[in-house]
DNA sequence: AATAAGTCGAACAGCACTGTTTGGCTTATG
DNA sequence: CATAAGCCAAACAGTGCTGTTCGACTTATT
């Protein structure tokens, strides 16, 4: 679905990026941002914005997936080889950033766009920390007593609680990375094995 | 705050109760859900609900607040005292429960109310973490290079998150205390010590 | 320069919700 | 049993959004 005629203009090309832009700015601060102050946003006619997006759901669609890709493409420079402990720490120093600015569009995502779309788009990231995840099990890094899946969730959401924190003023973004890794990599240690200590890394 | 008249009717109370528990219901389920639907659910007209809740948010408050307190009750029942590691896990069997009945009632307050009431009326139980994660740091079953606020988030928001992995079908509510009680107090682990067995309480 | 594509403001219709009023009815309570 | 308190349906006004249409204007493309 998308280009129904054989090419778009070079102004309209201008214009829908200019609201998908918009749209992320503005649902980031609002999830409940309406389609007019998108448009005035983009610096665009309401009527335009309708052109290109037949609905309030095809926009958010296009916002959402335009951030997952930009997260894609930033978590592909992180290496994620290596001992798992650094590699997860990698990670969630690149990651969290991302989840951070995601936030409140996720948040306009899960109103308007259907949950198995949601977790479509989100399956790049999800299936990246998996197999790191499945690693440090079989290296004996990680814990093997509960699902993986629990564990993918359980680092996703600490990194969630951990923008509202941020939003909330009660943490820096300084210190975030560190509380996040810390507390993650205790979480993943396998019952009766000592928690890392902070001083391996850095 | 409350009653102006002297003193309310045996019907206005029931009403008003009716209300107060069809709100709990219905926002539970859809935390936009309307007035209409509220009354309508509760077995009485739109009307006599504008009767006893000036606005939406007023109603709201008064659902969140008696869910808080029902919360806060059942909290009473259990024991906070002993080893820390065996009061946190009790904690969590009672707590999440009640996270997960409460979960979407949140969503609407934190539309509805100012930050500063949902803080206000989450005291309660946040205190109690508090002061028994205080105590298991001073008696060196927890950790102490994270902030204690810090280590409140990430039980909470693990309890959360276990809520959503159950609506998702993810998760049943059999394992959700296991896997919370596991994850939290590896979570809560001094860095250094090992993490503690699961075979230790039941 | 011709034309098809794109943009825009204004205005329309439709919807759903909030909050209020009116007037008649039922019921608790003294 | 009298009456004040409470209930309710219907109807109203007001708001803010979505999505569409129209006609005039501008601009990219060949």
């Amino acid at each position: 679905m998308g280009s129904r005629s054989t090419v778009k203009r070079a102004d309209a090309l201008r214009s829908i990026d200019a609201i998908v832009t918009a749209a992320a700015e503005c649902l980031g601060e609002n999830p409940e941002a309406s389609l007019s102050e998108i448009a005035r946003s983009a610096g665009v006619g309401r009527v335009t914005l309708y052109a290109h997006f037949a609905s309030r759901a095809e926009l958010v669609d296009a916002a959402m997936s335009r951030a997952i890709d930009r997260g894609n493409q930033a978590l592909d420079a992180v290496d994620l080889t290596g001992d798992p402990l650094l590699a997860l720490a990698r990670y969630v120093e690149a990651g969290w950033h991302l989840v951070d600015q995601a936030r409140a569009l996720l948040v306009a995502a899960q109103r308007e766009l259907p949950p198995g779309r949601i977790r479509e788009l989100h399956s790049g990231p999800a299936a990246r920390v998996e197999t790191l995840i499945a690693r440090g099990r079989a290296e004996g890094a990680f814990r093997t007593d509960l699902p993986i899946a629990w564990l993918v969730n359980v680092l996703h959401s600490i990194m969630h609680s951990a923008a509202d924190e941020i939003r909330a003023g009660r943490l820096t973004s300084e210190h975030a990375a560190d509380h996040i890794t810390a507390t993650v990599l205790a979480a993943f240690t396998p019952p009766g094995k000592p928690v890392p200590e902070p001083d391996a890394g850095a």
